[in-house]
RNA sequence: GGAAAGGUAGCUCAGCUGGUUAGAGCACGGCACUCAUAAUGCCGGGGUCGAGGGUUCGAGUCCCUCCCUUUCCA
């Protein structure tokens, strides 16, 4: 019964960081492939960067490094958002890599024997200057309708007309403001309008479960499209210069970044299955065995933005370039993310950041979850609202779903040893159980996360109420009722397992901590978990804090301003130029380690510090920390920070300070706690 | 211009193939409780379901027109 899949997100691309409608993007792939593999079946998980293209090229270019240079860098940026947010790819990989140019040819050479390739001259601009020809967007002129300034070559954003670069009135090269001249080229197309591929194409929007409804009936419209709309030839090459992979037999032409693109994604399971580790995670076929097996589900998350690549071209190359290629299996579309309602643009600095988030040091599965709790199976649009997301996490995640383990947890070490035991029996809340994981797989799997959640939630709400009408509290004072009292917080406890498991898909970090520091379990809970009522719990350590409305603040504060950003640096350096110069000796005998605050309290008589209890890896210290008015305790507990590990401990009115924590403060404000990128581990050394 | 999706309580959304007084969560008001890193429970106020027509015994749910929002048109 069990079944492999091969899932991959939209390629990014390798001209800037993660945003976060690609991390909304991979928490939804994410949620949905740890759900899979609750469920026993096989997934490899994989992504890439998307690397070539003009406005790579041009842009390192700028930068005065080469593409590749560019995008390693971009790479090199990666990881701390997917480990940062739990998203657990088997294999990150490039669209610039051995693997790319090789399937990239094949399935091109499939399809020119296939005879769906065929070459034509074409007209475009050129830049004499740049000696390259122009993309559309490299162009700009006059609107010919409204006669705006400096539109582009495709559209008027003024009045929104669209129209040919050639009607530009007074056009330039919007990379060196050179009159574009008109200059002939050949051209390879791939023929999208072969009646093959139409008829294919049509058969495979029909086929149910390859796509969304909605997104068949666009595809079928553009299918169906005649006169002006009519399904056109796809122009598939572009000219040298290009930064791409070249076309076999036709020097000085390159693949347009779209056809390489998604065939990135098989590039990147090809480098998982080279590198042995789709070995590692039990999969003993070779790539073109696995890629060619009936059986493996082909499936894609995308955006609403990319259907007509996903729809079309793709499933029509991969089928007509034959075995091993298959058109996917599934094509999964979501819709834009907003935030409190706008559109996010990187350019107006609007929008969250991903690493704006974590670095504000704010719980990466809150947001795993807001965006569980919004997002529908359909193509829509979901929103982002600050008051929403605090509300939403806050009464969701602590007031129900913790709050239960908490409440209930405390009894049983305190009465019972942690020992549960069910005076009452555990067949209510199986068959309870049984009912409930019947609707949320079918909901998660139809990736109806927002049904899911309000699910949950529901039986979270069933748990408080009868834990409420049973009042513990009270039995707990009547050494008669030790039963009852036992068996009230039991059947809270095995509820609270029961939301875990279904829970464990949006929250693998807090699952994970449930199973082992509470339950015990040294492996991953699956589903049949729900159905075995837990035996013994250990003493209750928090899961997860409140959001802090000032966080929030932050976050979506605008960017700093680069003025007070200059004012600082300048600031630092008088400092810094004031400070005598050390050796490197002198500074290797400060010994600075990584530390994750395991607790923080307010020291009641002191106007200014916090009691700090650090984790070093195995080694605990209290130290004392003047930062009381810029933190608040419990928004701290769980960071990374750094200390100073061998300070001389320093006799304090309060206690002994084991150590110091480094913050950072000026005249602009402060003080700022350090923090070191992900990755890091309690304990480490800093040099 | 063509097309798609959406417009349901202050906010975020559920309401499948039309059927008793339109739901949830949050927010708000009141009460209760005190086990829980203020968390929980109960009660309540609040919606002419974008507007207007139509079909029907009966429409948020079907049809038509219009308005608004978002997006797509390679």
């Amino acid at each position: 019964m069990s079944e492999t899949f091969f899932v991959t997100t939209a390629l990014p691309y390798a001209n800037g960081p993660f945003h976060i409608g690609h991390i909304m993007e991979y928490i939804q792939a994410d949620i949905w492939v740890r759900f899979e593999r609750m469920q026993g079946h096989r997934v490899h998980f994989v992504g890439a960067d998307d690397a070539h293209g003009a406005p790579i090229m041009l842009k390192a270019e700028a930068e005065g490094i080469t593409p590749e240079q560019l995008v390693a860098r971009i790479a090199a940026g990666r990881p701390r958002y997917l480990e940062g947010f739990h998203i657990a790819f088997d294999h990150w990989h490039s669209t610039h890599s051995g693997e790319n140019f090789d399937l990239s040819q094949d399935i091109y050479r499939r399809l020119k024997a296939a005879d769906l390739v065929y070459a034509k001259p074409i007209e475009q601009f050129f830049d004499p200057l740049k000696g390259m020809f122009l993309a559309d967007r490299y162009i700009k002129g006059e609107c010919p309708k409204c006669h705006a300034k400096d539109q582009y070559g495709d559209a008027c954003e003024v009045c929104g007309s669209v129209y040919a670069p050639s009607e530009l009135i007074e056009p330039y090269s919007a990379l060196t403001g050179a009159k574009p001249v008109l200059k002939q080229s050949e051209h390879f197309f791939f023929r999208l309008s072969d009646p093959r591929c139409v008829g294919f194409l049509r058969q495979w929007l029909e086929s149910p479960g390859h796509v969304q409804p909605q997104v068949a009936n666009k595809a079928r419209e553009w299918l169906d499209g005649a006169g002006e709309q009519a399904l056109a030839d796809w122009d598939i090459s572009r000219d040298a210069p290009y930064f791409g992979i070249p076309i076999p037999d036709a020097p000085g032409k390159y693949f347009y970044v779209w056809l390489d693109a998604p065939i990135g994604y098989l590039a990147s399971l090809k480098s998982y299955f080279e590198s042995g580790k789709a070995r590692e995670h039990g999969e003993t076929r070779s790539f073109e065995q696995f890629l060619a097996a009936p059986d493996t589900r082909q499936v894609h998350f995308i955006g609403k933005d990319i259907i007509y690549f996903h729809t079309l071209f793709w499933p029509a190359m991969l089928h007509f370039a034959g075995a091993p290629y298959r058109a996917p299996d599934n094509v999964h579309v979501h819709g834009f993310i907003t935030v409190s309602g706008a559109k996010m643009s990187k350019s107006r600095g609007t929008g969250i950041s991903p690493l704006r988030y974590l670095e504000l040091g704010m719980n990466p599965e809150w947001l795993r979850y807001y965006i569980a709790a919004k997002l529908n199976g359909n193509v829509e649009d979901l929103d982002f609202n600050p008051e929403d997301f605090l509300a939403r996490v806050n009464s969701d995640l602590i007031g129900k779903y913790v709050n239960i383990a908490s409440r209930a947890a405390s009894f049983i070490n305190r009465h019972f040893d942690g020992v549960i035991d069910y005076p009452g029996g555990t067949e209510a809340l199986i068959t309870r159980a049984n009912l409930l994981l019947q609707q949320v797989r079918a909901s998660y799997a139809s990736r109806e996360y927002s049904r899911a959640m309000r699910e949950i939630m529901a039986f979270a709400d069933e748990l408080n109420q009868r834990f409420d009408a049973r009042q513990p509290w009270v039995l707990a004072k009547n050494p008669a009722e030790r039963e009852a009292l036992q068996d009230s917080c039991a059947q809270a406890l095995y509820g609270f397992k029961i939301l875990t498991c279904l829970l464990a898909p949006v929250l693998p970090a807090v699952a994970e901590r449930v199973a082992r520091e509470l339950f015990g379990l040294e492996r991953p809970l699956t589903f049949a978990d729900a159905l075995e009522a837990p035996r013994h719990i250990r003493p209750y350590q928090h899961l997860m804090t409140r959001v802090d409305p000032q966080q929030l603040e932050a976050l979506l504060e605008p960017p700093a301003t680069p003025a007070p950003t200059a004012d600082k640096t300048s600031a630092a350096a008088a400092d810094s130029a004031a400070a005598a110069t050390i050796s490197i000796d002198t500074f290797k005998q400060v010994d600075l380690r990584v530390a994750r605050i395991a607790a923080a309290e307010a020291v009641s008589g002191a106007e200014k510090l916090l009691r700090l209890t650090l984790d070093l890896g195995g080694e605990q210290r209290t130290v004392f920390a003047g930062i009381k008015a810029a933190y608040d305790p419990a928004t701290l507990v769980g960071r990374l920070t750094v200390m100073v590990a061998n300070l001389a401990p320093r006799k304090m009115k309060f206690g002994v300070s084991e150590g110091m924590v480094l913050a950072a403060s000026g005249p602009q404000g402060g003080p700022f706690l350090l923090a070191p990128d992900s990755g890091a581990v309690p304990g480490m050394r800093i040099s």
